[in-house]
DNA sequence: TGCGGGGTGGTACTGAGTACCGTACGCTCG
DNA sequence: CGAGCGTACGGTACTCAGTACCACCCCGCA
């Protein structure tokens, strides 16, 4: 990166730090590192880009890591749990400079919903790529838009709390696996399962569906649940750990 | 709503339909809709804002019913579902209207960074309504925050359909039920069976969790494929369709 | 010495958004 | 009826982000 533009984004931190976001101009940040107006916005194409720079090249970075993801049933999970590690491990380097981020973000309306509509780019790229795991089409496919936003829901929450110093690095990471564990692990219960029958107007023929999520009971141990289960006829049963 | 605000609302589409939205200047709106520019900022804050004027109502509606939330269980799926309905309806009623801002919103960068910022409070008030649910801390509500999720990119993708007409009124509320249990009994699978021992470290003790989507056969019918699913050991195991 | 290209500063412009003021219309109260 | 009053409107002037364009300077190179 220029030493120009490292200079310009010190200047614009320091200088939204003191006095705002909103209440910093352009000629301000450009003045404090000593360069032109012209310069800034050659340098960073908006007041906003300054703060949002090489966002560009991490989704490249997650894109690619997600386009070796193949057909194959088990390399899905595990892919989307490696490319959303990329993601983590880039905040954690960033350090002090991605909660200085945070603190704006957190404050200034413009630049939250900057920082939102940039995870639906992050949405799209799980989207597409779990679309082979899922087996639907484009147009029509509310499972992989459904884990996708799970995915990306998770490590936001992750990365947040990290943000927030609720966590350190290590348990940022420990934090991660353990939340898309949960999220993988619950909705990939729905991939398979409603594969067919999902066609409009199929709507009688629905019937029982049992989801195994996690193996290590006998059937001897689950079926008094399932029996329960199966009696009530709540559309939504409550489900029964064992 | 005003009078005034309805006939810029109108030149503000015909002129953004003609011409596109960068292109067209508030002096264009206000001229053609015969007022001054101050009348026009008067009547809705930015130019953006006259695309998306009645929303801060419809989340309201959408906050008080999601306010009826008590901690019955059986509540909060219910009431969530049918919060996403209000939403579905209002856009069913505006009808053209809605079409037409989303073919707005699907080509200016611009409003389609504005739309998805907006699904953000829905994001929130759905978590937030769904805490008492997840019996979750705020800060550390990711179980709520993903239902939330899923809820609303469920909706939105029924409502995508919709604007594209993929999908006329009643399909439309077919396919809202449809994708909304699935959602929800997918992900309701990981409520209670993790409100406990979900403390940083418990990794062992997760046995295994039997969902029951939906009634309507019996336990011999399903008997054979919960062996088949209880025989392996993978850990996303492939539920049995029945 | 002449020449071309990239990074830079300066100037001028457009357009969104804000602040403020004067005014006209409609209302109620005396 | 007229005086006061609040509200909606139009107009002006301003700030600031973003764009376009031009002149410059420095550098390597022939």
């Amino acid at each position: 990166m220029p030493e120009t533009a490292a200079r310009l984004r010190e200047a614009a931190y320091a200088l939204f730090e003191q006095q705002g976001y909103a209440a910093t101009t352009v000629d301000q940040i450009a003045a404090r590192a000593g360069v032109g107006r012209s310069t800034f916005f050659r340098a960073f194409g908006s007041k906003e880009d300054v703060i949002f720079p090489d966002h560009d090249a991490l989704v490249a970075r997650v894109a690619a890591r997600l386009a070796t993801l193949g057909s194959d049933p088990g390399a899905a999970p595990i892919g989307a749990t490696e490319a959303a590690r990329i993601v983590l491990e880039h905040y954690l380097a960033e350090g002090d400079l991605a909660r200085a981020r945070y603190r704006l973000t957190a404050t200034v309306p413009t630049l939250r919903d900057r920082e939102v509509s940039s995870t639906t780019g992050y949405r799209r790229l799980f989207r597409d790529a779990l679309r082979t795991w899922t087996g639907e089409d484009p147009g029509d496919d509310l499972r992989a838009e459904v884990i996708a936003g799970s995915i990306v829901t998770a490590h936001n929450h992750v990365l947040r709390r990290w943000l927030r110093e609720d966590l350190d690095d290590a348990g940022a990471r420990a934090a991660l696996d353990r939340a898309l564990g949960l999220v993988l692990a619950s909705v990939s219960a729905a991939v398979p399962s409603a594969a067919e029958g999902a066609g409009p107007g199929s709507e009688g023929e629905d019937g029982t569906t049992v989801v195994v999520l996690r193996s290590g009971a006998t059937i001897e141990q689950v079926l008094p649940h399932l029996r329960e289960a199966l009696a009530t006829d709540r559309p939504h049963g409550r489900p029964s750990p064992a």
